[in-house]
DNA sequence: AGCATATATATGGATAATCGAATATTCAAT
DNA sequence: ATTGAATATTCGATTATCCATATATATGCT
């Protein structure tokens, strides 16, 4: 079999005590609900939705990816994050059901996304 | 309308962030699941299922009555803790999503259980 | 090379979580 | 009332988490 790529092994190891413990944080679980709804975001649009400072989201982000719930690319000059494709069902279903209840939690960012969105591509400042 | 009891006033106000700071915890986790299995235990079956100290058992079971997952009910010398039934629904999905996949987490705490019970009621030692 | 933008990491300090041990509290029964 | 069992709480020490600030690395462009 073809060697899984380091993020997916790591989910696939995925512990419940991991995963809770890295949706724990708000900034970290919004900023997962946002990229799982946006497909992807790089670390500059986080911060612009979010109106945190950059180490702050990409300390966190180093988290999440760590624990091995989001993947990363670079491309050109940004890295894009996304939700870890090998990430086990159960987890994602928590992450379903969570994002599926709870739609306030970031209705605000995506607000401030969106407005973003209106200047073509990342191009953040 | 009748005023809810307060665990329930808790568990409808419980925050995703909340739900999942008290699940980061191993023990409250385990727990938590073990509760949910068994419908109610007291805290010296819990103590002895996993092989614990009885204070930490207390302090943790503490901070999933404070956060709303659990109620509790006197009945004699002992304290039985169970699902609190104001859980909102996506929580409850989360507990079972993850205890239907993970059940490895509460087999040796389980096997502990059983054992105890062939010696009738609570009685703990 | 040199500069600007995007991202990551290191440092130090404040706050919070966790633990073991000791001590309270509550209830039942004598 | 006193004792014993079950549960809860407090205390001090240790460790973990989080932050802001400063600095480092990486990429693209000229």
């Amino acid at each position: 079999m073809a060697p899984l790529p380091e993020a997916d092994q790591r989910a696939a190891e995925l512990s419940p005590v991991s995963l809770f413990r890295a949706l724990s944080d708000e900034l970290r679980l919004t900023s997962l609900l946002l990229i799982r709804r946006e497909k992807e975001l790089c670390v500059c649009e986080l911060t612009e939705a979010f109106e945190v400072s950059q180490p702050k989201v990409s300390r966190h982000l180093a988290i999440l990816r760590d624990s091995g719930l989001v993947a990363t690319e670079r491309r050109g000059q940004w890295v894009y994050y996304s939700i870890n494709p090998g990430l086990p069902t159960w987890a994602l279903r928590v992450l379903d059901e969570t994002a599926a209840h709870n739609e306030a939690l970031i209705h605000t960012p995506l607000a401030k996304l969106g407005a973003l969105a209106e200047r073509s591509e990342p191009s953040c400042t």
